[in-house]
RNA sequence: GCGAGAGUGGUGAAAUUGGUAGACACGCUAGACUUAGGAUCUAGUGCCUUCGGGUUUAAGGGUUCGAGUCCCUUCUCUCGCACCA
């Protein structure tokens, strides 16, 4: 034998083979279609469970160590829940319309759908390589024909149902790019907005823009968060994306004048305390009043607010700016005429564009009234005995007591509110209104890679739906993925597909917007129920078996836009009674973001992590240098060098590693770092597991203590794993391990009980040891084992002596032994009685299968 | 500023109704074994200690026989929103 035939045979013997082992079952499990799963009418409701991931969008850099976390956590539930008899909808697919595969067919030219479709084949490789339990045959791509044919066809209820309309919108343009941009495509520099690829300069500009009506759902929206099993955290940032508020709509009359300014207020109480009127600088009424006087001055400072972005006139730390524009309006309430202003700090698109000033009682009309000199009175008191006239050092804008309000003086703020309200309603001045800040949703993008719009404009500038047989409207091939330089999509050059004929014959041009990568990720829970339905985008029954998801898991980065887009298309399907339940997502769960380390020099600024040396543990140097760095957490990036590849982990380590180790680190819920020395800890165990299975196996029973472990084990893994609690799931199979470990040989009834319970977590290790057990099917539907209370509880345990609080002596004694029997036995303790000696015992706390507590005073 | 959440060893983290703080793992120390490995096994490992004990869950206070856990105050960090009238 030569020397290095010895070693291979020796690193063989001492490295479990999880090369051949995952390969293996990741075969089996697809020859066999183990995780196929069909509507078995037979089925109760409530083993019906549909647990969902967050669908990748295939980027050319594939898979990253964030995604396998979430989808591991997921196959564990269902591999789990499978055991526990539940019938599992688990499926996968691909967000694959989406703006990097049309920047880079911009620069090589090559059609989006090419690179997509590789990268899809590589993202599904590296998925599958992890061994998750994904009913294949169920897969989808957004960007297929069959798919998108069916978001066509949502599109179209939209458009009839009176939701999707035309509006000239301000968007993101870049001459250099010649582009339109998403907002998350912009970044934000010292000069200003810039677009992300390239750096180059972009305005704000008005554009043809198709819009959906997410506005007219905002009531609802808001409200069904309510019963969501949802993080609070997520439902918090939806309702203060949704920022209902609600207060009323009071009209000014402008004096000497023949019109009237509307403005929306949440503290009609305050009425009496306006003493100037500010419009949006984009207020059809400024032109109307201004003053000859004035107007140079309000022109001159339209055009400045118009060269502003939102951002920069958004900016809270900026002084106020404005301009007088003459005019006067006169305050319903006491007749008195007050200035009319214009700022940029009023947005046109908010309420009714204008506002009454109470600079009293609010911080930006009052910083604006110290900038410019206006008055400003108190009509709130903080405390009930404050005295009227006492001036506002600064603007009092939380609740408190009416004054210098006429009638309505000596009111509570909330008290007030009411009354006026109602006052102005009889007076015809004014009525209760409910405002939000959600905007209808600008559903149109001029790029090429994503959905057509199904719609036709013919001559007269009127728009027809396509019939719903003509769908799917595909999209053509273009020589240029360029965008046509006039702010419309590339697909604006193919003259061929844009002239089209009407069914009455009349010509007509098709829309060359494109719809937004969101409209793909909206219903896709929907089409995983029923993939290949040509005849409808799912049928009924299947909705009805399945809906609604049960699970859905993902990054909170979706915490918005995602889940509120998906969450109205949801509504208006079941709206016009296609679907069954008014939300989509009954639970969900945000993983944790998985970090990494960094090093940081005294100054701040971060070092990659190849450039720095450990010197002693908890030290490192930076290597250039030699001067000590801090060891960080950071977000992976390429400029760091921390970026983890799932595939070299699994080239090292095995699936069975990494997926245990990414559960292992820490809480789901919860950010942490990536530690490649921890990973090798998980791996040890899993080797070990294997060791242990190399030994002899006895059929006899065994010994009470390891069936003691085995026991809490199972009752441990089972309700961790439904809790998602997988941390400790995994640290209680560790003690497990460890315990079976210590006997020469291995019981079956102990160790096939075990590989259940390990199962969901390393499913190719565990389907080879249960193989190796003689087994000559998958254990996929085993059932989980169930574990015998009388066996994980000990009967005989520790309890604690203490003497005032203080540990002083430990006892073993019979579980459920009483109370008086427990002091009993403490009072014969040596210890305990040398501290009794001490004082006198005052009080003595008993607790059964806990402690016994002395409470003593000092004697003197 | 507003909203949400979190602070526990050198590190990742555990801790049922308030009842032994630090399970499990990494790292470290010592030993065993070994043609030497990210190997295995054994023992130890919060901190301080005069080896009796003292002390310890961001800081301070409170309730309690007893607080990581409940209440109050402060500090720090993360995330989201940000002139929304």
């Amino acid at each position: 034998m030569t020397i290095t035939g010895s070693w291979a045979t020796m690193s063989a013997m001492k490295k479990y083979p999880f090369h051949e082992i995952e390969t293996k079952w990741q075969r089996y499990w697809e020859t066999n279609s183990t995780f196929r799963v069909t509507e078995d009418p037979s089925v109760p409701k409530e083993k019906r469970t549909y647990v969902l991931d967050m669908f990748p969008y295939p980027s050319g850099a594939g898979l990253h160590v964030g995604h396998p976390e979430g989808y591991t956590a997921t196959d564990i539930y269902c591999r789990f829940l499978r055991m526990k008899g539940h019938q599992v909808l688990h499926p996968m697919g691909f967000d694959s319309f989406g703006l990097p595969a049309e920047t880079y067919a911009i620069k090589t030219g090559t059609h989006p759908e090419i690179t997509t479709k590789q990268n899809i084949v590589k993202f599904r490789q590296q998925i599958k390589r992890l061994g998750f339990s994904y009913d294949w045959d169920r897969e989808i791509s957004t960007h297929e024909a069959d798919y998108y044919k069916w978001t066509q066809w949502i599109f179209l209820q939209l458009y009839k149902k009176d939701l999707a309309y035309v509006a000239e919108i301000p968007v993101w343009y870049c001459e250099a790019l010649g582009t339109v941009l998403a907002n998350e495509e912009i970044i934000q520099t010292s000069e200003g907005p810039r677009s992300e690829i390239g750096g180059h300069p972009v305005v704000r500009k008005p554009l043809r823009q198709w819009m959906l009506k997410i506005t007219e759902y905002a009531e609802r929206l808001l409200d069904d968060l309510e019963d969501l099993d949802w993080p609070e955290s997520i439902k918090a940032m939806q309702r203060n994306w949704i920022g209902k508020s609600v207060g009323a709509n009071v009209v000014f009359q402008v004096a000497h004048h023949n019109s009237t300014i509307e403005v929306y207020t949440t503290r009609p109480d305050t009425l009496f305390g306006a003493t100037y009127m500010v419009l949006a600088p984009e207020h059809p009424l400024v032109a109307h009043i201004t003053t000859d006087e004035q107007r140079n001055e309000v022109q001159s400072y339209i055009q400045k607010a118009a060269l502003k972005s939102d951002l920069e006139r958004t900016d809270l730390a900026k002084d106020k700016t404005g301009a007088f524009t003459g005019a006067f309006a006169i305050n319903p309430v006491n007749g008195q005429e007050i200035p009319v202003w214009i700022s940029d700090y009023i947005l046109i698109s908010y309420g009714t564009g204008a506002i009454m000033a109470v600079p009293g009682h609010d911080e930006r009309d009052y910083a604006f009234a110290t900038q410019f000199g206006l008055d400003i009175i108190r009509v709130v008191a903080s405390h009930k005995d404050q005295d009227p006239a006492e001036p506002l050092e600064e603007a009092f804008a939380d609740e408190g007591w009416v004054v210098n309000s006429g009638q309505f003086d000596g009111l509570t703020t909330a008290e007030c509110k009411e009354k006026i309200t109602l006052w102005l309603e009889q007076q015809g001045l004014g009525k209760k209104a409910i405002n939000y800040k959600l905007r209808d949703w600008i559903f149109s993008r001029q790029r090429y890679w994503g959905e057509p719009i199904p719609l036709v404009i013919d001559e007269d500038g009127e728009i027809h739906p396509i019939p719903e047989s003509e769908l799917p409207l595909t999209l053509p091939a273009v020589e240029s993925y360029k965008p046509a330089g006039t702010g419309e999509s590339p697909l604006a050059t193919v003259t061929d597909w844009v002239n089209t004929t009407l069914p009455d014959g009349r010509s007509g041009k098709r829309e060359t917007n494109t719809m937004p990568q969101w409209a793909g990720s909206c219903w896709y829970y929907l089409r995983y129920l029923d993939p290949h339905n040509d005849k409808e985008f799912a049928s009924r029954d299947k909705i009805d078996y399945w809906m609604p998801v049960d699970l859905y898991v993902g990054g909170q980065e979706h915490a918005v836009l995602h889940l509120l887009y998906s969450r109205f298309w949801h509504k208006v399907l079941y709206d016009i009674g296609v679907v069954n339940t008014t939300e989509p997502y009954l639970r969900l769960v945000n993983q944790g973001m998985i970090t990494s380390y960094a090093y940081q020099r005294t100054d701040g600024t971060l070092v990659p992590i190849d450039e720095v040396r450990e010197t002693a543990p908890g030290h490192w140097i930076e290597i250039s240098t030699g001067l000590e760095v801090q060891q960080v957490i950071a977000k992976m990036s390429k400029s760091l060098k921390n970026v983890i590849n799932p595939d070299d982990i699994i080239e090292e380590f095995g699936a069975d590693s990494m997926r245990l180790y990414e559960m292992f680190m820490g809480p789901l819920r919860q950010s942490k770092p990536w530690n490649t020395q921890g990973l090798i800890g998980i791996h040890r165990f899993l080797d070990k597991v294997w060791r242990i299975a190399q030994k002899p196996l006895s059929e006899q029973k065994a010994p009470l203590e390891l069936q003691r472990v085995l026991h809490k084990t199972i009752k441990k893994v089972g309700q961790d794993t439904e809790n998602l609690d997988f941390n400790t799931a995994i640290s209680q199979m560790m003690i497990c391990t460890n315990e079976m470990n210590k006997l020469e040989v291995l019981h079956r009834d102990i160790w096939e009980s075990f590989i259940l319970c390990l199962a969901p977590y390393a499913p190719h290790l565990a389907e080879e040891l249960w193989e190796m057990t003689g087994h000559t099917s998958t254990l996929a539907y085993e059932p989980f084992p169930d574990y015998d209370p009388a066996l994980t509880i000990d009967d005989e345990l520790e309890v604690v002596l203490q003497v005032n609080g203080k540990v002083r002596s430990k006892i073993m004694v019979v579980r459920g032994t009483g109370k008086d029997e427990l002091e009993r036995l403490a009072r014969e303790n040596t210890r305990i009685q040398e501290y009794l000696a001490q004082g006198t015992i005052v009080k003595v706390v008993a607790v059964p299968d806990r402690l016994v507590n002395f409470v003593i005073t000092p004697s003197k």
